[in-house]
DNA sequence: CATGAATGAGCATTCATTCAT
DNA sequence: TATGAATGAATGCTCATTCAT
């Protein structure tokens, strides 16, 4: 390994080590407590340091974001490797989805704080490589359809659509966990899902 | 009109002149700029005042809320009104918050921004009031289903689910507008969101 | 009673009806979160009212002062009266010192507070008329220790200032008492206030 | 001397300059008007800069008041070693604790602020290392007495006690020098003072 | 590379007081 | 008399960022 090799190696450990406190913090204590000077605390380095990794906080923030996109995209590609059946390929999908949005909480709720934020946090380039991970994980729900479809199982005239519409559905729905308590609070939130994932799947289904 | 009755008007007028401000600031400027001082200076009034009309600063962002979830609401009972046939009333109720989310674009990105927010921002109570609207909403939804199902038009064991599936899948599909230019680049929006809404009153649709 | 004599007796209620509630204010929350708005609040006045009555905040809280020390004069005046030898009255008056800080610890606190302030919280006026409250206290142990000498049962060439340091030292034990769980950790305070007592009045009694 | 050293250095006078802005600001204008901005100014430093070498304005009043009962401290051993004679040493501390009174009234007055505030200023920690201080000084006194006992010139069966009440008397006069114009106007504070130290002294006398 | 001292604008909130009604 | 709306300075404190070392 070069010296060149070898600087590259060291500065993304640096980069990891800075992340872990940041997500650290951001997990532990919300995002209005996480500071530069916290993160460098935490990441027992100096302010300065944590400024030569990276540019400003925004970054950070993407990066963390980016992290919970491929964390989710790679859950979503193990299941669909598993699961043959494009049926339940589908529904393993909606599932992992469901999963990741409890197991992994604090990632999905900060892709969806910055999702849905309608003020611009990130600059053009950072916010096209953070959609970028999305459209892996729709692609994905794409093929698990045209498969189906070629295989017999689902029918339906504009599978691209039907996809996003399916995706959208499982996102709403998870972002409406939030009313639990208040506006859902006769309706058993993890019954809701899976009745309207069978009621889409329903929908393409042959017969 | 007495000095009573002068003195309440004068009062309300005041409160909207702060929310205005508050309004004109959230949308112009984006949420973390919006401080209590740039309200008042804004709203050509002392800091000391805004806190004579608001117990604090969540209690504005709450009354932005409400005013966005009163006005959506108003515009969905309106149309309900105005078409009797379910079917086409479903439809309806879809394309009214279509528009609301692009007419009322700033009332409809705070509503989420707040509803997506992982992170408390309004105390239990407030939040409670909040909610209420969206409850009020939900059950417009269901009615309509159940007036179709009595004229015997839909077919849908639970009418219920169905509804805040269906109200989920039109918020998911508009939180993914933000995606239109990245994620969804190839597809129109609109025709997306109009097939969906098809593909749901399909679903339960008599034959 | 003229219309005169009633307006200045209604007046009095007024203020009154202030200071109960500027004391319960006192009492429940503590000194720095006793505000005029408050206080109205509380005595379901006007703000305005509030300064009709008292010209500011100062006025207030020397009222609840000199109403404490007037407090504290009854209880040592009803003891003096009650017991009438000498060395027993003199340790009641220190009982009833005791107990007040006790008892009457808000009044007590405030009381203390106060006068131990260095800096200047009072207009001269104000200041003395609380001073006046604390002369009589004085007067009536000097007048306890003249008896006793008269009846031959104490010695002391300098009663006046004896007295002085008698009460003194009932206060700075008293002040100590805050101290009860750090610097006097191993001492009963009340014990240490009564071994105190006792020598003092050792130090004047006959043989 | 090593970089580190100079910066260590560097930081401690920063400090000082600090509390000196503090306690400039304390002695001259009142408790109620030391602010952290007004410190910074006086200071010449950024508010942040404040907060960088202090927790909060807390531990800036923890820090003035421990200065004062060091240098008390100090007075009192420099004392003590110069006067071997218990006698004299016990009023010699009397006198010099007199003296700190007067001649560093500004300390004697926030000591005793604090003290005799019946409000929660300090967190239990800091609460506890001011105390220490006077552990220190109350326990010399003690070993003062003590040592006279075993000299044969004092006899006090309860010398923990005398000495608690001992310093509780000469703080409960100085704190009666506030009264010194009204209540006190025609007693010499100072023979007054003396005259109650030798009433002391005399009541442990042997003989 | 790494540091950490320094900054000062910014924040939400409180408050005593005034004054037109 | 009594009111309460209005004020704006003030408070303690935080933070992203810079830059000399």
């Amino acid at each position: 390994m070069g010296v060149q090799e070898r600087k590259a190696v060291e500065k993304q450990q640096r980069r990891s080590q800075i992340l872990d406190a940041a997500r650290m913090l951001l997990f532990s204590t919300g995002i209005d407590s996480v500071s530069i000077s916290r993160i460098a605390k935490k990441a027992e380095l100096g302010v300065g340091t944590i400024y030569f990794y990276f540019k400003n906080k925004e970054e950070i923030f993407a990066a963390l974001q980016e992290e919970g996109l491929s964390l989710l995209y790679s859950k979503i590609i193990r299941l669909a490797k598993k699961e043959p059946e494009p049926e339940k390929q589908l529904a393993g999908i909606a599932n992992v989805y469901y999963r990741f949005s409890e197991e992994n909480k604090d990632y999905f709720d900060i892709i969806n704080y910055f999702l849905s934020s309608p003020f611009v946090f990130f600059e053009p380039e950072l916010k096209q490589q953070i959609d970028m991970s999305g459209h892996k994980i729709l692609k994905l729900i794409r093929d698990t359809i045209l498969t189906g479809i070629q295989k017999g199982v689902f029918k339906e005239a504009e599978p691209r659509r039907f996809s996003i519409m399916f995706f959208g559905t499982l996102h709403g729905l998870l972002h409406f966990k939030k009313l639990e308590h208040t506006v859902l609070e006769n309706e058993n939130h993890m019954d809701l899902y899976e009745y309207s994932v069978n009621k889409l799947i329903d929908a393409i289904r042959c017969q």
